[in-house]
DNA sequence: GTCTATAGTGGGATAGAC
DNA sequence: GTCTATCCCACTATAGAC
């Protein structure tokens, strides 16, 4: 048996991340990884503590995927309409990553507590921006929270099939999101 | 050695809803639950054809705890008013039984299709009612759909832990349930 | 020393025979 | 109802190849 590296840690985690999309986080067992990557399953605890540190790193990237799909909403002299943009840029990231989202959003983090807060301010850190500049510093916290409750929410129950009938979905979306950036201006 | 019943339908599902609410949906398991009652694993199969039978039970059952809790809030003239009453009943419901909550909207359904819309469905009855005694019939599918997608959003992000700091919580969520009101109307 | 593999533990879901 | 047995999974212990 040889003794040379047959992996690395990214070819671990890009198979991971592959099985996340795939089959969902119960698909990335450690035993579907490893064959993914041509290796015994008990080869992955020399790179990785146990399967809660494998995901950690699935949920770092996932945030840090999310973070570019955000930055990617142009910057505009509008903020209130550039937060509209972050609203579906956010709600299109999510229904495409569904799982990675699940990962961030669903379930309790894998990651340190430090870490996730990091994670997660870092990922949303194009809103706050917008949020300043509209409504300066003081109320962006509340309007933060309500934003991202509603959106997340929306997408939530959307990827639950909360919303059984199709008609309307996209409507009821951007009504929200009006009805909230006119509130809280 | 007869097969006399040492136990029932109702006695495994009461025994399930204990372990669910202290240890979550990880902690129901079929171990668990035999132990609870007395008896061995296998034998829940004769009642459940299989774990996720009776993960469905539990949520049918809270789907129905919700309902009761949502039609405990009282009824009176002032539709929305009733409403943002309707919401602070759900977060205090979710928060009160966050494993029952992750149970039912946090995860995908253990239950056939159609059952879980009768039971959203029934369980949400409540809000739909006073939406329609406030908008008319024609708007409430929208309003409802951004009202729960925010509320649900709020607590979930509450129960994930995604709201770091403390103060003013309390207050994002009122803020957010009087803006969409106001917004809807 | 660093990577791997083999072998094994323990727990959970579940099928089958009594 | 019970017990036995199978399968899958996370995880551990240990030893062999570079």
């Amino acid at each position: 048996m040889p003794a040379v590296a047959k992996t690395s840690h990214n070819d671990v985690i890009a198979a991971a991340r592959e099985l996340l999309e795939r089959d969902g986080v119960d698909g990335v067992s450690m035993q579907a990884v490893a064959d993914e990557v041509g290796v015994r399953a008990p080869s992955l605890y020399k790179r990785f503590a146990d399967r809660g540190a494998l995901l950690g790193e699935l949920e770092r990237a996932a945030f840090a995927d999310m973070q570019r799909a955000l930055e990617r909403v142009p910057v505009t002299a509008h903020p209130k309409r550039d937060l509209a943009a972050l609203a579906r840029a956010y709600r299109r990231f999510a229904k495409a990553h569904r799982h990675a989202y699940a990962l961030m959003m669903m379930q309790p983090s894998s990651l340190p507590d430090a870490d996730a807060v990091v994670a997660r301010k870092a990922a949303t850190q194009p809103v706050f921006a917008r949020l300043v500049a509209w409504l300066g510093p003081s109320d962006v916290l509340e309007a933060a929270r309500v934003l991202t409750a509603f959106v997340h929410g929306f997408v939530a129950m959307e990827l639950a099939g909360a919303f059984h009938l199709g008609p309307g979905i996209d409507d009821a979306f951007d009504t929200g999101v009006t009805v909230l950036l006119r509130g809280l201006g």
